[in-house]
DNA sequence: CCCTGATTCGC
DNA sequence: GCGAATCAGG
């Protein structure tokens, strides 16, 4: 499938934009798309993006040595960190997000089953339109959403398509 | 159980 | 450089 898909510049420029705005590694996954929050952790960290509003919640080990075993007495030395005053957070409640303009509806069937009418539709479930709102047949997609955002990952990653990308996946069939 | 980021290490 | 596996925690 999509093999050129990689750290592009602007990949990484959104990125960039997503974390430090305080998005979560894996809504920008699921808006990069093709990558998991694993993998946007790593790159975060391979940019020297990473823990910056964060006292010291891990400085333990993420994965265990097995047979490794560093039996030196040479403890090693904790970089204290400096008496950071206080960090500016100014909160920016209207990111220049991309709208999902004009929703479109793909080939994937999702379970007919967790589609909701709005009286069901909560916090957490996707609010992807099925169907003609005018009529009481009107259903929301009601999947898993993504913490944070009004879709589950599958409608995320339709809304939310790379500029790049965007071009080349357009697929408007009709409605459902 | 859902999620969060951090770290290590094989590729 | 990349990201899965893993860890530690909310």
């Amino acid at each position: 499938m999509e093999a050129g898909l990689s750290w592009t510049d602007e990949r990484v420029d959104l990125l960039r934009r997503l974390w430090e705005d305080g998005q979560s590694a894996s809504k920008i996954a699921a808006q990069l798309g093709g990558v998991t929050r694993n993998a946007v952790i790593g790159k975060v960290h391979r940019l020297g993006l990473a823990g910056r509003v964060k006292a010291a919640p891990a400085p333990v080990n993420g994965r265990r040595k097995p047979e490794r075993e560093e039996a030196d007495g040479a403890p090693i030395e904790v970089a204290e960190e400096a008496p950071e005053p206080i960090a500016i957070t100014a909160h920016r409640p209207a990111p220049d997000f991309p709208p999902p303009a004009a929703p479109a509806a793909e080939g994937v069937a999702l379970a007919v089953s967790e589609r909701v009418t709005i009286m069901d539709l909560r916090e957490s479930m996707c609010r992807w339109p099925m169907g003609d709102p005018t009529t009481p047949e009107f259903r929301f997609c009601g999947a898993r959403s993504i913490t944070g955002l009004p879709y589950c990952t599958h409608h995320a990653q339709i809304a939310y398509q790379p500029a790049a990308e965007r071009k080349r996946d357009r697929r408007v069939a009709g409605f459902r």
